[in-house]
Parts: C-alpha cells; structure tokens; sequence
DNA sequence: CGGAGTCTTGACTCCAATCAACAGCGGTGG
DNA sequence: CCACCGCTGTTGATTGGAGTCAAGACTCCG
C-alpha cells in the first residue's frame, strides 16, 4: 500500500466520501459560506490525493466534476497549433478546476498534478442542482471563475512578453511564490519552459545566469531568491 | 450633431434607457432566457454608442458597470511591467465586458473601442439584486464568464506562441474571423502587434509577406485571404 | 498647404531557438 | 554488485528571426 500523505509519481488514492463539514479548509474553499443543510443533499464531494504526474482529468473528456484544490500545485496544459503543449494556467490551494463542467460540455485542458496534491473532487451535476437554492454558492463561484480569468491575464501580460530573464523572474516572484514571500518551489526546467513558452535550454541559462549573479540559490526542490534583484530583472 | 449610427472617433453617445422587451438582439445577449417581468425592477439598462477609439472605462477604476456588447469590436488593454501596453482580448457582439464588477472592486483592463460599437450598459448592483432571484441570469453570466475564460485561453496558445508568420496568420483565421469566412477586419498594426506581442515593424512586414505571397489582400478596412494558404503558415 | 498619425522598408544587432554532446541521478534487472 | 537505461538538467557552437533605430511614403484632416 502506498503512503496515503506522500503517494508516488501518477498514482491517485481515493480517499472516500468527504464530510465537508467539519472540514479544516472549508473557509478558504468553495463551500465557505453554505450553510450545514446545503451539504446534505444531493451533493457529491470525494477526498482524493494525486501524486506528482497524475492527471485529473484530459482535454476533451466529458466534463462531469469539478476539482477544488486543497494542498499542492496542478497544471493546465492545453495542445498548441504546432503539436507542442503549452502550460495556461497553476492552480494552488483554493484554486478550482474544471469549472467548464458547470457550462457545458468538455474538458478544455488536460489537468495534472506536478506536486503531490489533495483534491475534494464534486460531481457537477450535484453542484449545478443546488446552486439555484443558495445565492452564496454562485457568488463564490463567481468569485472563482473571475480568479481563473485574473489567473489567465496574468499569464498573457506577465509570463507572455519581454525577454527570458524578464518571464523567468516574474514567474518566480509573482506567480509561484507567495506575496513577500523569498522562496518558491522549484519547477522542472520543461514546466518552466511551457509556462514561459520558451525552450529548457533558454531557462535552463536563464536561472544558472541568476544562481551566478546570486540572485537566485536552488536546494532540495526549492528556489531562494532575492527580491529585489529579482524585482529589478523583472522589469526586463 | 454627430451622426449616431457612425459616431466619429472617441465620441460617446448615450442613447437613454433601453427597453430590452422589444430588443431585437436578446436572444443573443445577457437577458436572453429571463422572464420579461425581470426586467421591470431595479435593472438599469442604457443604450450607448461608442465611436473608435472611445474609452469604455478605464484600468483601477472602480467598477460600478458591465457592458454588453451589440455590435461593433472592443479591446481590453493591460499594461504590461515595462510600461508598453498589451492587448488581453477581443469582445465581439455577444461578448460582456467589465464582469469583475459582479465580484469585487475595480476594473482590470482598459476597455477601448476599435470599431463604432453599440452597446449596453447594465448597472451591476441592480443585475447582483435581481441575480438570485433569476437562476438563467446565472447561467447566462457563466456562460460570459466560461467564453471570457476561453478567449484569454485562446491569447495564450494561439497569438503568443510560434513564430510571426503563425500569430498573424492564427489572429486573421481564427480571432478575427467568423469560423469558415475568408476576410475579417483590418486592425491597425498598433492594434496587431499588442495582441500578438510583437512589434509594429514585425506585423508590418509579415503583413506585406502574405500580401507578395498573395494570400493576404487588403481593401477598405478589410483583409481579404486564402485560408488554405493562411492554414499552412498558422502551424509555424 | 502643413502636420499628425499610420504604415512601410532598410540596415544592423542581439536574443533565443536549434542542434548536439554530456553529466548526474534513480531505477531496473541481469 | 554493476551495467544499462531513461529522464532531467547543463553547456557550447551556430543560426535565424524578431527587435531596434532610422528614414521616408502615405493618408486623413484641419
């Protein structure tokens, strides 16, 4: 049996129904201002831990549930014209995943884990049912779905323009650490380059030019870095 | 008087309150599936007319409004780190612009018009109010919020990607036009190049390209071309 | 007419992609 | 145990494509 809290590479454990009320995270998560009732019904939440590669769920696919990010880090990939793939968007706790299920039809990226992550995964079908029944429900998952878009435009202003140094350093500074935080996880040089859209090799230069400068240190899976030289590289 | 139907550039024109039960256009738009008795309360709808070039609102500004779009083309605009400014999307008839201000505070872009646009303008502490009352005006809202979300999408993998001979030619197949017509709009180069995150030069010149090549033609405000031959060079 | 804004073209530079080789690491299996 | 393999990351040499700078053409309007 695998370890339940540290699962290995591309295996999922389900982890049983969950019991959202007396869930230690409800307040930062989808189901923050419903109250106890709501969550009786018709509603389907399961617990499940990914492991670093497994997928959730594949571009294209029927889109039935929806995820919402506990703990760890997911990727939305989507395909690009010429075959390549491409990283739209990171998904952190409180992050939701696959809220297309609750418009229409189909998956739009293919979702998967690059850390260990745990997931409450909620059937759509349950969750459009109720949603007409408590005002708070939409309002959070507006609140939601206008995150996803503020997520979206920051990939298009930030990690889309300027020079590699410039992408490299915001992505570090803005998007995979936390605001005045120094540190951040340290991604593989390929999830960096898809994120970016610029080769390993760029980024592979890129972040040994910083370590050089001191700007930036790596040490067991974790980026140090300087903010404000950072900040200054950020500006390229 | 200015003309209303051709207001000239940077002109508004308010146009007075809109009666949406004689709309000729709200099966398409925002109201499309609610009662006709929902839209007698507390909604505030006006009709304006937007002439090129006029600010619809303005990044940081506090948003009170959304709009949505009948007719004509608007661009949402967020300045990028360096100060040059970057084109996040395209509305089109259909499409709502200013969403954010259903979930909190300030607008995230500068919304422009390109073209003479018509449009209404919806107060959104009147929509919030009436909002759970009307479960389709919920549905409806994900259903922007969802098209919102894949058009950012669609700025990510297809026109920030690839070489400038695939942005152009991806921008004039599949952003500008309606899927299987051969012409669309012709933006300025300005416009090109902050949506593709190249430079005006760049478009400039891979414009001209297509044009020897003959597959692009431009006459009166209107490229005209080949979409087989816009198809190969999309792939690069 | 002149002027502002837009578009084009040329020459040059420089940054990132490409192609290629190799180092390090963990895992697997003989 | 060690040899081998796949995966990730690094580094170098070279190329190509887009950015930059600059000049000039064109259009629309006052």
């Amino acid at each position: 049996m695998t370890n339940r809290s540290h699962p290995r590479c591309r295996e999922i454990n389900w982890q049983g129904q969950a019991n959202c009320k007396v869930c230690t995270l409800r307040k930062g998560l989808l189901f923050a201002r419903l109250p106890d009732e709501a969550l009786d019904g018709l509603l389907s939440v399961e617990r499940m831990v990914h492991g670093a590669k497994a997928v959730l769920y594949q571009e294209g696919e029927p889109a039935l549930h929806l995820y919402s990010v506990r703990e760890g880090l997911v990727k939305l990939v989507q395909r690009a014209p010429n075959g390549s793939s491409r990283i739209v968007r990171l998904l952190k706790s409180g992050d939701v995943a696959g809220l297309e299920s609750l418009s229409d039809g189909r998956y739009r990226h293919t979702a998967e884990a690059i850390l260990p992550t745990h997931l409450c995964r909620i059937a759509a079908e349950g969750l459009s049912a109720i949603r007409h029944r408590y005002s708070e429900l939409s309002d959070e998952l507006m609140q939601r779905w206008q995150q996803s878009l503020d997520r979206a435009d920051e990939v298009i202003t930030q990690l889309s323009t300027g020079t590699a140094q410039g992408r490299v350093a915001r992505v570090l500074l803005y998007t995979l650490s936390e605001p005045g935080s120094n540190r951040c996880v340290a991604l593989t040089r390929d999830d960096l380059a898809a994120l970016l859209s610029l080769t390993v090799e760029t980024v592979s230069r890129t972040v040994a030019e910083f370590k050089r400068q001191g700007i930036v240190n790596e040490e067991h899976g974790v980026f140090h870095f300087d903010r404000l030289g950072l900040g200054r590289a950020a500006t390229l």
